[in-house]
DNA sequence: AGCGTGATCTTT
DNA sequence: AAGATCACGCTG
């Protein structure tokens, strides 16, 4: 299997967004085995023109690494308990960003399982921050390169057009109206869409 | 349907 | 310095 290399990552975040479904998301441990998992679902994130965007009003400590070059990783904490992965987009100077929202485990299960408290294959990496929790992803992975030893994506086919649905994205409440979500149609590991009215 | 949990950002 | 917010997950 082929990586991943700079050239993929040189577009709008949108097409991005969309291109990395399917793709393979590669972590590396140091202690020699690999975690695996296929990217099913993914929501793009704009500094200009998208106040749901951590960067929209500028630059600032902790959404610094949005605005470096795309194919570096972009982690933070929120709720008091959740780390998110982003992979940045854009030039660097420039704000984006997408939130990787789910996956499917394919390597290093019993690792996830064991972190995850549970054995349920799609309760494993089926939410943004339970697929940090399954794959060890804290604030010490912020602006790692997927270019390296430790993380890095492989590519698989492109997948059908008719295979990708759009949406609303999760869990936000400002510009909440941008279709800015991306997830394959009936993979059973897309986390289950919240429902609010 | 409700709430934990803490960093970050905004306002005073 | 204080308060509001938050790209969530789990229990009940």
């Amino acid at each position: 299997m082929t990586s991943l290399e700079p050239a993929f990552f040189d577009c709008p975040t949108l097409d991005l967004a969309e291109k990395l479904l399917g793709k393979i998301f590669v972590r590396r441990m140091k202690a020699g085995f690999e975690l695996r998992g296929r990217i099913v679902e993914t929501e793009a994130y704009l500094g200009s023109g998208d106040e749901a965007c951590h960067a929209w009003r500028g630059r600032t400590k902790r959404n610094s690494m949005m605005f470096a070059e795309p194919g570096r990783l972009y982690v933070y904490f929120t709720y008091g308990c959740h780390y998110m992965l982003n992979i940045v987009s854009e030039p660097e100077h420039t704000a984006g960003a997408v939130l990787i929202r789910a996956m499917e485990p394919l390597a290093g299960e019993s690792f996830m399982q064991e972190r995850r408290k549970t054995s349920l294959a799609t309760n494993l990496m089926s939410g943004p921050g339970k697929l940090t929790q399954a794959m060890a992803i804290d604030l010490s992975c912020n602006g790692s390169s997927l270019f390296g030893e430790e993380f890095h994506i492989g590519n698989a086919p492109e997948l059908r057009k008719d295979a990708i649905g759009k949406s609303t994205r999760t869990g936000i409440t400002r510009s909440r109206n941008l279709p800015w979500r991306r997830f394959i149609i009936g993979n059973p590991h897309v986390s289950k869409a919240k429902v609010m009215e």
